[in-house]
DNA sequence: CGGAGGACCTCT
DNA sequence: AGAGGTCCTCCG
């Protein structure tokens, strides 16, 4: 009866699962969008409030030497944007938009390094020396992987600003593959925008009592989210009268093939609540928003496709002939037969090595 | 694709 | 001795 267990149970009280509750996530929308107008609506009414707090002369007072600074202003990137949290040293969300011609180009992560985020005041930022030897590595909320059209663009996804402590094999694993279904969306719709971010969910005590609480790793306490979110907006055309939405939480420990997507999906307006965030204000209320697993699939690769997926970098990046039957011996070892994709990968990848290490004198002149 | 860590180098 | 950088090898 652990206190785990019941917050499984807590969060099971979100999930929005394909069969039964899609009428909940459509409903979280609707509110959403209510709850918006209303709020413009406040907003727009005299005598709320004075316009400008400097017209008062108490709040000019008070505001003598400034107000207190948060740092959580929007940070703007090449190719992604963020707020920071100063007091947990990771992101509060990050944004991006993805299109099939954005993701093309030849950026490439070994060129990148992790490092601190230059912009961000020194007393904040978290390094590299918090995450080595944690127990959890740096993961990006913007993919590196969503900025092979530039250089430029991808450095800047590795700057820590862009990074939580991430459970290794969620990172390399369901989250990859939840990144890779991101960008496999942007050939069936023209425009997808990604934000994502890290949370810290309560739990359930045997007493009853709700808990928040999380590790914090380094000496600059950064700290360690319990679980991250990701909300998927999608567009087929720029003309569409209906947007594709969807809305995840996943938690930051391994989770293996047996899961799909849609075991994580919420409503938004319940990840709204999760996240303290609003997300997609500008959204026009006269659209219609579906749920994304109906009008797409939310399928992740399974582990035939994410195996040779994964073989296939392996075979390309393969500094010798040792290495390349090694990594195929592997693939057959596990049962997996070769697609023809990957056997002719194998084979253009063979006949390079083959020639780079046949010893000059018997090479032709 | 997503990561780590060790060996070796230079500089201070 | 320690800090920082690069290259290489390894994992899922």
């Amino acid at each position: 009866m652990s206190s785990k267990l019941k917050s499984l149970t807590f969060l099971s009280g979100f999930v929005c699962g394909a069969a039964v509750s899609t009428g909940s996530c459509v409903a979280g929308i609707q509110l959403y969008l209510q709850r918006s107008e209303e709020h413009n609506d406040r907003l727009s009414e005299p005598n709320d409030r004075p316009a400008d707090p400097t017209e008062s002369q108490a709040q000019q007072d008070i505001g003598r030497y400034g107000l207190p600074l948060t740092g959580a202003e929007t940070r703007y990137y090449a190719n992604h944007t963020l707020s920071y949290d100063q007091v947990r040293r990771i992101p509060r969300w990050v944004a991006e938009h993805l299109s099939n011609t954005k993701l093309r180009g030849e950026a490439n992560r070994k060129h990148c390094r992790f490092r601190p985020d230059p912009t961000v005041p020194q007393a904040f930022t978290a390094h590299n020396d918090d995450y080595l030897g944690s127990g959890w590595s740096r993961g990006h909320m913007a993919p590196a992987g969503d900025n092979k059209a530039s250089t430029q663009s991808m450095t800047e996804t590795f700057y820590l600003s862009n990074i939580v402590p991430q459970n290794y094999e969620n990172n390399a694993g369901f989250w990859n593959r939840l990144e890779m279904y991101c960008r496999d969306l942007t050939k069936r719709f023209e425009d997808v925008w990604v934000v994502s971010g890290p949370l810290v969910l309560p739990e359930v005590g045997d007493d009853g009592k709700k808990t928040a609480s999380y590790q914090l790793i380094g000496k600059d306490d950064v700290a360690v989210p319990t679980h991250l979110f990701k909300v998927i907006l999608a567009r087929r055309t720029p003309s569409s009268d209906t947007l594709a939405l969807g809305a995840f939480v996943v938690p930051n420990h391994p989770i293996g093939f047996d899961h799909s997507l849609a075991e994580y999906g919420v409503s938004l307006s319940d990840l709204e609540r999760m996240s303290g965030l609003s997300f997609f204000p500008e959204v026009d209320p006269t659209l219609t928003l579906g749920n994304l697993c109906e009008l797409d699939s939310c399928h992740l690769m399974d582990f035939k496709e994410f195996t040779l997926y994964i073989t296939g970098r392996k075979v390309g990046g393969a500094r010798s002939s040792e290495k390349l039957e090694k990594t195929m011996a592997e693939l057959k070892e596990m049962g997996i037969v070769p697609d023809d994709y990957l056997l002719k990968l194998y084979q253009r990848k063979k006949e390079e090595l083959r020639q780079k290490e046949t010893p000059e004198g018997k090479m032709g002149n």
